[in-house]
Order: C-alpha cells, then sequence, then structure tokens
DNA sequence: TGCAAACTTGCACTTAGTGTAATTACGTGA
DNA sequence: TCACGTAATTACACTAAGTGCAAGTTTGCA
C-alpha cells in the first residue's frame, strides 16, 4: 500500500521513490519505518492484539510518540503495512506479466509467486494474528481493496482505454475476491502451518479459484471438499 | 448488518428481534436508534464529512453522548446503519428466490430489487457524501464483507454441505464485488443522480456484471464504453 | 565549517470510546 | 391508578488516539 500521506518526514523532493538514489536520510527513514512496524508486530505477538498501546510501539521502537505517527496514521495502519508489502509484492509480479497473457493468466502466476514460504510468513502471522480484531480486519479490507484498484488500472493500461470500465472494475474485484477466498479458506484449513504440503494446498487454491472464475463457477459440481487429496488435476484447463 | 451489540439499551428479553411482539419498549428503542442515525445524516449532509463530531450528533439528536454510544460502537456505524438497511434488504431478496435457482441468478435478481429509487437513494447519498473520507470508506468496505459472508451462508445452505468452502468463498466474493464495481462504475458515471435513466444504467450494470461474471470475463470484447444507447441487449443470455 | 532543509520531539489540546454508578422513564401486576 | 422492578438514559471520570505548533537535532551540501 505503501501509505503515501506521511506528514513530516515525506518530503517532495525525492517524490519518486523509485530505485534513483537512496539518498542517507531516505534510508534512515525507510529504517524508522520498518523498526516501528517490526516493534508493532512484536508486541501483537506478544501482547496479543487490543493489549498495547501507540505510546508501547513508540516506546520499543526507540522513538517519541510523536514520531510514531510521523509515519502511519493509526496503529493498524502500522501492521497493515505487513500486508501492503506482501500485497506490493502480488502487484509487481502481476505487472511483470507478458502483455498479451489474459489477466486472469497474470493473476493467477502473480499469485501463485506469493505460495512461498517467505513471502505468505508474514501475512499469515498477520492473518491469525488478526482473527479476533474489528479494526485489523479493517485494515486488512482496505489492504484488498486498494489492491483492486491497482489491478483496475494495470488492467486498463494493459488492454487499453477501449474497455469498459465496467468490466474492468469487474474484473478485478472478482480476481482479487478469488485471492482472498483462496486466503481464508487456506488460513481456515491449515491455520498458520507453513510446511510445504500446507502451501501446496494454498497454490491449489488459488488455482482452483481462478479455473472457478475463469469458468464463470459452472456447476457446483467441484470438488466436494478438498479435492481428493490426488490433487492437482482439477484444474488450470479453461481460460 | 444490524449491529448486534448495543450494549445497554438491547436486552436479552425479547432475544430473537424477528417479528413477535414489537413490544413498546423495543419501538422506542428502534426509534432512538433511527432518529440518531438520521442526525448523523443530516449532520454529515449539512456539515461535510469529518466536520462534526459525536457530541453533535447527539446534541441534534436530543440525546446525550453517552446514549449516542450505547447505540453505536462508533460514529461511522451510525451512517453504516445506512448502508447496512440497503444490503439487508438485498440480501432477503436474495434468500427469497427459489432454491433451484443458480446462484448467480438469484444474486441478479436480489441486486436488481435494490435498483429502484427508495432502496438505492440512501445508499446513493451515502456513497456521494462518503467519497472524501477514508474511515467512512472503509465502514462500507466492511458493509460489503459481511454481506459476502452472509451469502456464503445462504448458498451454503441451498447447496447442501457438499460443496467445497472455496467454491461458496469464491463465488459469493466474486458477486459482491461484481455488485459494487456496478456501484461503483454507475456512481462514477451518474454521480448521485436518481433520474429514471441514471436508474436505469445501475440495473444495466447490474446486469451486465453478473453476466460477464457468469460468462467467465471470457474476452475484452465487451461494450466500448456505455453500452451503445440501445441498450438491454447486451446481456442475461448464458448462465 | 556553516547554513538550510528535513526530521524528531515535547506539549497542549480535542475527540473517541468505555466503565460505573446514579437517575429517570416505562411496563406490569395488583 | 399506584407502586414496584427493570430497562434506558445520563453524568462523570478516565484512557488513548490523533493533530497542530514550536521548539530542538540531525543531515546534506556548498
Amino acid at each position: 500500500m505503501t501509505h503515501s500521506n506521511i506528514h513530516h518526514p515525506a518530503a517532495e523532493p525525492p517524490a519518486f521513490s523509485g530505485a534513483g538514489t537512496p539518498s542517507r536520510r531516505e534510508l534512515n527513514k525507510a529504517a524508522t519505518r520498518s523498526s516501528i512496524a517490526a516493534a508493532a508486530l512484536d508486541l501483537l505477538r506478544s501482547q496479543g492484539s487490543g493489549n498495547f498501546t501507540v505510546e508501547d510501539i513508540a516506546a520499543s521502537a526507540g522513538v517519541s510518540r510523536r514520531t510514531f505517527f510521523n509515519y502511519f496514521p493509526t496503529l493498524e495502519a502500522a501492521l497493515a503495512s505487513v500486508a501492503d508489502g506482501f500485497m506490493d509484492h502480488a502487484l509487481e509480479q502481476f505487472r511483470l506479466r507478458p502483455a498479451d497473457e489474459s489477466i486472469l493468466e497474470s493473476a493467477q502466476a502473480a499469485l501463485m509467486a506469493l505460495a512461498d514460504p517467505m513471502s505468505v510468513a508474514p501475512m499469515a502471522e498477520l492473518f491469525s494474528l488478526t482473527q479476533d480484531n474489528r479494526s485489523l480486519a479493517r485494515s486488512e479490507l482496505e489492504a484488498w481493496d486498494h489492491c483492486t484498484e491497482q489491478i483496475i488500472d494495470a488492467a486498463r493500461t494493459r488492454l487499453g482505454s477501449g474497455v469498459s470500465e465496467l468490466y474492468l472494475h469487474a474484473l478485478a474485484g472478482s480476481v482479487i475476491s478469488c485471492g482472498k477466498a483462496a486466503m481464508n479458506v487456506w488460513f481456515a484449513e491449515c491455520g498458520p502451518d507453513l510446511s510445504p504440503e500446507s502451501l501446496a494446498t494454498l497454490r491449489q487454491h488459488l488455482i482452483d479459484a481462478m479455473g472457478l472464475l475463469g469458468a464463470g463457477f459452472a456447476p457446483p459440481s467441484g470438488p466436494s471438499h478438498h479435492p481428493v487429496p490426488t490433487s492437482a488435476a482439477t484444474t488450470t484447463d479453461r481460460f
């Protein structure tokens, strides 16, 4: 998500945070930012959601309360930055796909790249830690929504401006919904388990969900629960 | 959404708020509740989002600040109750559909029922008033999400517990996404305009979105902008 | 080295949200 | 219609979120 409304610190000069010149100042800011986020995540782990304050985070990150708010608009935002990283990564993958590929295929490929331990781990943890907290869940929804918008933009660019906005919005929204569905179902089944088998399940769910979408959710003839353990056959054909 | 965690007022005795005995007390509560919501909406209209406080709402509704919080957990929730009403209505329509109809068809029919002035008006207004406000937008996302969950439940009931959870989640999520897409695009095109033509556009968008979904978003061969004004032909076939 | 801009901090202030206990209004049974 | 119990409203006090402002400190650059 990369919250663009940092107050004092986010100066205008470097404006584009592209890979130009990561000046000393920018490095410091990035370090501070991630140390705050890390502190927040630590506290979430150790205290449980809702049992610590912004002041705690700031103290634990070695900055003042005020500085915390210079970097993140809310406590949730600090935690959401984890999810943001996850989704930014996915978006990046998406944009890297060849332009002549179908959106659905690109999306599947992009989501696929996320089903490796390094990427999902923080997200999965956030998921589990977040479950019982209302406003954290909200932030997560926001992250998905932001992601949808990015996909709309990317798809519009790719398909040219001739496509209807409705098509773009509906498609992007559905794709994201399916990604979300896959993750939710996966998490419900496997919890925070990151074993290879668990990740294989996640991957399979992502594939299946995109398959369903590409097939217009035809008949509920789908696998009657987990696909029979002989997985990996139920899928990719079509679209 | 029908927030179920009202603090003091929501007593246990009547428990099920079904159409049993709307006792005097319950009527009073309902009245208070909606007068608070109305006051909130009025202030949103007159002051613009972010320019009034809970205290203002309470004063304007003739209750104490504390009573406000007895009815709604946050300021946003008071406004969201409008969206909740809208969506509850949609859900109700959905559940009324014959059980042997496809989910997509039911969803379309249910959404259809909302494209009449009485139902959309408040929602459309909320939409326009809400546009620039971060936390109100969040509440709206939450409302959609809640709606998704309801659809999952309804669909699970309808399709029997044999269907995979992934199917249910992906389908429900996509349906809602398409509904959301239709409303967003409609609003972007027509603003808070509630004229018959505008509503016809909304209806058409809902139909089109569901059509796209049922067709697996086949090729971007869709209408290249508003469907040519000879609308109402681009659609419903398929699924 | 020295200066300007960027970053951090402390402080003061408004508002959100919650617990609690006192007060008032309502519904019921006699 | 009166009194009694319960549900709803309110006042009050308190914690924590979030923001503006005016210092201070650090960093980049000449």
